[in-house]
DNA sequence: ATCCCGAGGG
DNA sequence: CCCTCTGGAT
C-alpha cells in the first residue's frame, strides 16, 4: 500500500471516529494547560488531573506560582513522577512568564522551549492546542502508534524523526487533531505492552498486525 | 518488570 | 549519544 493512501485511510477513519478530539488533561486557560503538560511527563493524564485542581486553586496565575516556594509546590505534586524536578521547573517557568512574557504563554515553539521544563514535545503541544499551529508533538504514544501503523519508517529512532515525517505527510489543518487521534488510539487500543488488536478496527492498515499475523504465501 | 502525552545535563 | 530524575498502575 502506498504511503499517501495509508495516511488518507487512517485519517479518514480517525475523523469518522472522533471529528473533534480534545486533550484529556483538565485545564481552563493556556497557563493551566502549560502546567498540566509539564506535569504529564512520564505520567498518566489521569494522575495529573488528580493533582491539578488543588494546584490551580493555590496558584491561579503565573504570578502566584512565580512568587511561591519549592516547599509550597512540592507537596501538591508529590504523587506524580519526578516531583522534585517538576516543582522547580514550574516555579522557574512561571517566573519567566512573568518577567519576560507579561504573564502570557508565548506562541512560538522556539520561544516556548526556553521555558524551564518545556522541551520540544511540550512546546509542540502548546503551539498546536492553544494556537492551533501545525506542530506535531511526539510523545510515547505518537511514536509507538506511528511506527506500528506504518505512518513513518520502521527505522525511525527519535521523536524528532517521527515528527518530521508526520508533519510532511499530514495535511496542515489536520495536524493538531491527528496528534490527539494517535494518542487516544495508543492509550485505549494500541497499548504498548498488549495492544488490543482483537478490538482494533484498523488492523488492515497496520504494519505491526501484519507482522504478527502473517498471511500465508499460498499462490505467489 | 514495564509503562505513563519527557526534560535537562554530561 | 548516554544518564538521571522518580511515583503509581498494571
Amino acid at each position: 500500500m502506498q504511503k499517501k493512501e495509508r495516511y488518507q485511510s487512517l485519517l479518514n477513519y480517525f475523523r469518522a471516529q472522533q471529528p473533534e478530539p480534545e486533550t484529556e488533561l483538565h485545564y481552563t486557560n493556556p497557563y493551566e494547560l502549560l502546567v498540566a503538560v509539564i506535569l504529564s511527563a512520564q505520567c498518566t493524564d489521569k494522575r495529573v488531573n488528580m493533582v491539578t485542581p488543588a494546584l490551580f486553586e493555590r496558584f491561579p496565575t503565573p504570578a502566584h506560582l512565580a512568587a511561591s516556594h519549592f516547599d509550597e509546590v512540592f507537596p501538591l505534586i508529590k504523587s506524580i513522577s519526578y516531583p522534585n524536578n517538576k516543582a522547580k521547573h514550574l516555579i522557574g517557568m512561571a517566573q519567566m512568564l512573568v518577567n519576560e512574557f507579561n504573564s502570557e504563554v508565548p506562541a512560538g515553539v522556539e520561544t516556548l522551549q526556553k521555558l524551564p521544563g518545556v522541551g520540544r514535545k511540550t512546546a509542540n503541544v502548546i503551539a498546536s492546542v492553544v494556537y492551533n499551529a501545525p506542530a506535531m508533538a511526539v510523545d510515547t504514544h505518537v511514536f509507538r502508534v506511528s511506527k506500528r501503523l506504518g505512518l513513518v519508517s520502521q527505522t525511525a529512532k527519535t521523536p524528532l524523526e517521527v515528527e518530521k515525517q508526520l508533519v510532511k505527510n499530514i495535511p496542515q489543518e489536520d495536524i493538531p487533531k491527528a496528534h490527539h487521534w494517535l494518542i487516544l488510539h495508543g492509550r485505549y487500543v494500541c497499548l504498548a505492552r498488549s495492544p488490543k488488536c482483537g478490538s482494533c478496527e484498523i488492523t488492515a492498515w497496520c504494519r505491526y498486525y501484519e507482522k504478527k499475523h502473517p498471511i500465508s504465501p499460498k499462490n505467489t
